[in-house]
DNA sequence: TGTACATCAGTGAACGCGCGTTCACTGATGTAC
DNA sequence: TGTACATCAGTGAACGCGCGTTCACTGATGTAC
């Protein structure tokens, strides 16, 4: 059953798609070759037609799932509200992938750390854009620390299973933010 | 081979300190229950004895781990420079249960959430000691900034595989939460 | 205190099972004329 | 443009393998007298 190329061009992206929501839900090893190859509408045997391996798998479709997360908003504080929300928090699949996969991806052969150290320099040089502050190390400093705080709220408001705790770390999180972020130094 | 209850008692402690050490080194999926049993000079077969299932080890590993972290040094500075350090970066094994598992942790049945969970809480009232501020919320509120922030900066600095990135974001997390730190508000 | 027996912690072979990966086969696509 | 053949994406059975878990057995510990 031979597709055209234009075909295996749109399921190379529809595997890649699929395996990063379904790795940021359930985390590398919880995810079989058969899940995402069932979930790109294929069957698990042609797999390796696409990728030599799983760790290849996952080392794209980390890089994938950096890429695709959408545009920061051009103010801080909505940056913070948006990714420090109820919302965000219940979604896995289409979140953060530096949360859903940290404690794994360090573990992970080189590929996919390799993308998340891409991701990473990105994701600061874009919040450094967002803080005031004299110079520009003291911008840096600022991104990395605010960066550091929303991803460290998110997973620890995903960690506990008090709904209360967790609603109570997202917001005084954000308010702590809101109060220190901007002011650089 | 039966042997003094002494010894059981003791068998104990060393499988859940050997669980906790390995854990925190290579995940609880990497790790088997036969290398926890090896690791505390016993064979597979015996684990039964003292666990109805790996889930429930896992379990009892994370309270014991977090359990056993050692008392916050009497100064928020103190604390912070100790967390932050290039030590903790590479001690795995025997560094904070939450960065090394969180994202796993999240995926686990309930026992070892919940333990997070009481650890947490822990964690924050210790920390809401160290900090100052005019009133308890002031206080509480930090200390959930505060400890946000070191969480997320560890999880990065293990994140990434540049060197230097990682040490940058241990130094400039510390020095934005030395700034930013015990204002309270 | 000694002795005889019951208990049960530890051992290691064996069990299902599901995983990543391979492979012979199928049939639609792509190509040469 | 049509036709004949080569290519190769996709299928699904099968493969080793290692996992969590079970179990018959062993022999030292604990106990009853």
């Amino acid at each position: 059953m031979r597709v055209s190329k234009e075909q295996v061009a749109q399921n190379r992206k529809t595997i890649l798609d699929a395996a990063g929501r379904l790795f940021r839900e359930r985390g590398f090893e919880a995810v079989t070759v058969t899940d995402v190859m069932k979930a790109a509408g294929l069957t698990h045997g042609g797999f390796y037609g696409y990728f030599s391996s799983k760790d290849e798998l996952i080392g794209e479709a980390v890089a994938v799932a950096l890429a695709s997360t959408r545009a920061l908003p051009g103010d801080l504080s909505t940056f913070v509200r948006r990714y420090l929300s109820a919302a965000h928090r219940a979604d896995f699949a289409r979140g953060c992938p530096v949360v859903a996969l940290a404690s794994e991806t360090i573990r992970q052969p080189g590929a996919a750390r390799a993308e998340m150290t891409t991701g990473l320099r990105r994701q600061i040089d874009e919040v450094s854009r967002l803080v005031t502050g004299t110079t520009e190390a003291d911008r840096r400093r600022a991104a990395i620390g605010i960066w550091a705080t929303m991803v460290g709220a998110m997973t620890l408001a995903r960690l506990t299973d008090d709904r209360k705790l967790s609603d109570e770390i997202l917001n005084e999180a954000g308010e702590w933010l809101t109060v220190h972020a901007g002011s650089g130094e």
